[in-house]
DNA sequence: TCACTAACGGGACACAAGTTCCGTTAAGAT
DNA sequence: ATCTTAACGGAACTTGTGTCCCGTTAGTGA
């Protein structure tokens, strides 16, 4: 068992090694933009990074893993979020940004293409489920204030009440043809805010 | 222009045709839900159709074909729709539907891999599109039926109201890893009644 | 029942995806 | 500045996916 057992990037990840692995995912994000999941060619994604196509198949081996890989990356960066001191004001802030993102060309078919990559993948699954897991912690504090201000019952779960706001406009993409809209987008926010007020997200405890 | 520029299987539907086709999707169906699309092999399903490879090759030529003509197969079995007399008690009963479908290994597993086909291919797309359309049109009644008694405010987008019980289903699905229970059913039914009822999904009309 | 030909299926083929080998470059430690 | 070796990258090679050709099987109409 040498050193470089962990995978190519764990002993010397600085330099050529970091801009290699930026560009790889940079070129990876553009082809799953163009051509989905099925559109990911290793070699093709060698090509527009200007990378060795060895490089590509060592590093990662599989559309997936890149998926993975990219998703780890999207996590990190973390968008700030709007409080404007009302629950549906802040949830329409989150479903605004929700629809935008999935609305916009690029974007759109990148998380597309995510999402069929964990339908795929253990792995890239797995990465999905973290960035998601991300994004809810992010906004939960709207409705955790919520709570506080008397806006909604005790012992609602915050983190679903974020999740059905996003719920709708994902299902919307993945299985209409209609456009995201900002009318969807309200609607989502505002179908979340009455179900939780409605107290449909407390938990029942013993 | 020959008889035959329609593709195979247009002037000769009947008999082997038919039993080559039921094979393949039969088999498409199973290799989707052990190895998900990245799973589905062309050259694979034939081997498990017990079909000749190159005929699987030009009745269909590619995976997101194939699923494609699954789905359109699968939007032709429709199931009986329950009737409880309240909108609460038949939106829980298509939650409930569309719960234990997704939560089944094999149809969840093919669900998943059929959206992920959506997102790869034009045609995949379509066809979903078409096979959900169908879905919430069996359904739509149900929210009707809710209008004509006064349960929902006159104005409804009726198909709206089908929608939002399946979302926080198909969004739990794909981006955690949580399993489906019967408790996220109901949830799910009850919100979508708590928001119809507030009126969320009253389009406004000049 | 027979003729016609659509559709199937085996085998040979072309090409691209993915692997292996090994020399070259540069990150990180002293 | 120098040394060690992790990581890169070109080229040859292997594997298997998808295509083409043509003989065989069986649906459909007379």
């Amino acid at each position: 068992m040498t050193a470089a057992s962990a995978g190519p990037g764990a002993v010397r990840p600085g330099g050529r090694t970091a801009r290699v692995r930026a560009a790889v995912l940079r070129a990876a994000g553009d082809a799953l933009a163009e051509g989905g999941l099925a559109g990911l060619d290793l070699a093709d994604v060698a090509r527009r990074a200007e990378v060795g196509r060895t490089t590509v198949y060592r590093r990662w081996g599989s559309p997936a893993n890149l998926v993975a890989d990219l998703l780890a990356d999207m996590a990190e960066q973390s968008l700030p979020r709007t409080e404007t001191g009302t629950l549906a004001g802040d949830l329409r802030a989150n479903a605004r940004l929700v629809q935008r993102t999935l609305a916009d060309a690029r974007q759109g078919a990148l998380f597309k293409a995510m999402i069929a990559a964990a339908t795929c993948d253990e792995q890239a699954a797995a990465a999905l489920h973290r960035f998601y897991d991300t994004r809810v912690t992010e906004w939960e504090p709207c409705a955790r204030q919520a709570v506080a201000r008397g806006e909604l019952p005790e012992g609602t779960d915050t983190r679903e009440v974020i999740r059905a706001v996003s719920a709708p406009l994902y299902y919307r993409l993945l299985t209409t043809g209609e456009p995201l809209d900002e009318a969807a987008a309200d609607r989502a926010a505002d179908a979340a805010v009455a179900a939780a007020k409605a107290g449909v997200f407390v938990t029942a405890q013993p």
